[in-house]
DNA sequence: TTTGAAAATGCAACCGATTGCATATAATTT
DNA sequence: AAATTATATGCAATCGGTTGCATTTTCAAA
């Protein structure tokens, strides 16, 4: 079934009386190479159905035109924008994408980590898992002059390249407009303090709360993994504090949709008795009663500025060591989950 | 910086006086070779930081180790746990991945295929664009002895290998529930028909009618492409419908939810105007009020089963022309949105 | 000690595209 | 027509692992 013979260019060099290396040249465009000779050698490759051997390729220039994405999971809206923008761009420069997801633990991730290392990907684009605290499975990369590029989940303090938002600035107009409506006990959902993205807007919070008087309370605070069943839990212990609060900022919409969902069952109003704002704008915003609001972190955009930063780093357009943190624009978006106030 | 020299398995066999063969073997842990030899070549590799080059690999062995998944749409819960399922089994089986999405056009579909073509992936998992009519795109593979693999969007007709569920019955089960629960004009909205899957749920939906004594109307049959925007537009129409439906089955989630949302904002009571039912059990069902009722499509358990077949036929351990189609359990899940009587 | 078989290892030809350098051919200048 | 310069093409080594077959080593049986 399989036994039709591979073309390759030295059967065209055969029936074109040239040799291999005028066809290799010719195929990819070289100037070097006749114009006439040029269509002569196209005109027979495809006729006899050539495709080119990547491997043969790759093994002889030393590059694998391949680059690995790790994420820390793949059922998430935001995560898939994000790889729907680098694919679109890795496609366009004709590169492949090897995708790995680390389920949120630090040992998958060093495992794939490892992987990509093995494969030889020209580059590495990489969100955290919740509990990575070290860099350490990327020297290797390093070690090598392999680019490695963060988005969302990074470590702010190191010198790698990174994408992010101002996640700080994000939890600090999300807790201001609460207090704006009117809030004066705001608590906060968030998830693992070691992410830089969740500590930064607990910071955001904050100093909204200390620039409005408003005493910062631990009691306030509480930390879950986002999941299903932890946002139910989150609800509840909102709903055990006395007093109750009367806005919460929650740094995940999805959580917040769930949360939401729990007040509402155990007869809270929203958002008279407590205004929420989610994170992300997550398709599930709008879909939810009362709509939510949130801040407006663009998965697509983030991906295609990762994808073609390290794209350019790898063809030489630019050097990724010298830009080294690249801010994305975020902003709130106001829906009725807040909106206690006509304008 | 990237002035390390990569170590090969001539280094090794230069260092410790053996030929390059007797390393290769013992890498791969080849019966032939003494253990001691095995124990210091694998010693001396670890500490030299070797890794082994795929592209040489695959040169010489003409396989590639790789498979291609070609799927309708990366932003979708259903399809990135599908996803989340293949990338399991291929991983554990040592295989890559990679990834393209048509986003539901025909053309982008068959760029893909011929992209991953040319890649010479040795496997192929695909789920059809709305409008693809034909797998002129796939025969290239078929020629070659490349297996390809089907899921939820596929032909049925055809004699490729596939996975789906059993549609027909699934959009009989979830419009006899709707009947059963007393629903007497039920509507139906679902996507392009040209695709299998929505084509056999409405065939179970007017099966389900007639088999209850209902007459089956033209009418009540919207057909929208599932975006929000359509999905809008088709709550609008049912809206206009006179008389006004009191049951309507939605071929996927989140269309559903929009159109639950839209209906709620006209003064529609759900379910005891209107009962739903919708399709997947996307995690949005148990978000919005009231909780959608569904038919369950297990993703992850699909995406195993397709990669397993796949490797397994790679592998000779099977052959997937032999067992031709594969049906997984589906089934109604009831919530609030149709449930109108007490059991 | 010799012999035969089993166990280990080596030889060398692949796989197919790339590329620095040399050579041949054509076009241009003197 | 000879010399000079472009323009085209070819030669051959290279990338690194694999594998059929040959050769060597080891070890037990004769």
């Amino acid at each position: 079934m399989s036994r039709e013979k591979e073309i390759t260019i030295y059967d065209i060099a055969r029936q074109l009386n040239l040799s291999a290396a005028t066809v290799s040249r010719g195929l990819k465009d070289h100037p070097a190479i006749n114009k006439h000779t040029k269509k002569k050698i196209a005109d027979l490759a495809h006729k006899l159905g050539y495709r080119t051997n990547n491997f043969a390729s790759n093994l002889r220039k030393q590059r694998t035109n391949t680059i690995g994405v790790i994420v820390h999971e793949l059922r998430s809206q935001f995560i898939t924008s994000v790889l729907s923008g680098i694919e679109k761009i890795t496609t366009e420069a004709n590169y492949d994408l090897i995708i790995a997801h680390s389920s949120e633990t630090y040992t998958k991730e060093a495992a794939n980590a490892l992987n990509l290392f093995h494969k030889r990907v020209d580059g590495v684009i990489a969100s955290l898992a919740f509990d990575t605290t070290d860099l350490a499975h990327f020297e290797p990369f390093e070690k090598k002059g392999i680019p490695v590029i963060f988005f969302d989940r990074v470590f702010e303090q190191s010198d790698g390249a990174k994408v992010i938002i101002n996640n700080h600035k994000a939890g600090y107009e999300a807790t201001t407009h609460l207090i704006e409506q009117g809030c004066k006990r705001i608590a906060h959902i968030t998830a693992n303090l070691k992410r830089n993205v969740y500590a930064e807007r607990l910071k955001g919070y904050q100093q909204a709360l200390a620039e409005h008087g408003l005493k910062y309370n631990d009691k306030y605070v509480i930390v879950d993994d986002l999941s299903e069943e932890a946002s139910i839990l989150s609800a509840k212990k909102i709903l055990a504090m006395r007093p109750l609060p009367d806005g919460i900022f929650i740094t995940n919409d999805f959580c917040a949709a769930v949360c939401m969902q729990t007040l509402k069952e155990a007869g809270i109003r929203i958002p008279e008795d407590i205004a929420i704002v989610g994170f992300n704008n997550d398709v599930i915003c709008k879909i939810i009663e009362p709509k939510l609001s949130t801040i407006n972190y663009p998965g697509i955009e983030i991906g295609e500025i990762v994808a073609r930063n390290l794209i350019n780093h790898l063809q030489g357009d630019s050097n990724i060591h010298l830009t080294n943190t690249i801010i994305i624009k975020s902003e709130l978006i106001v829906r009725a989950s807040s909106l206690r106030k006509k304008k």
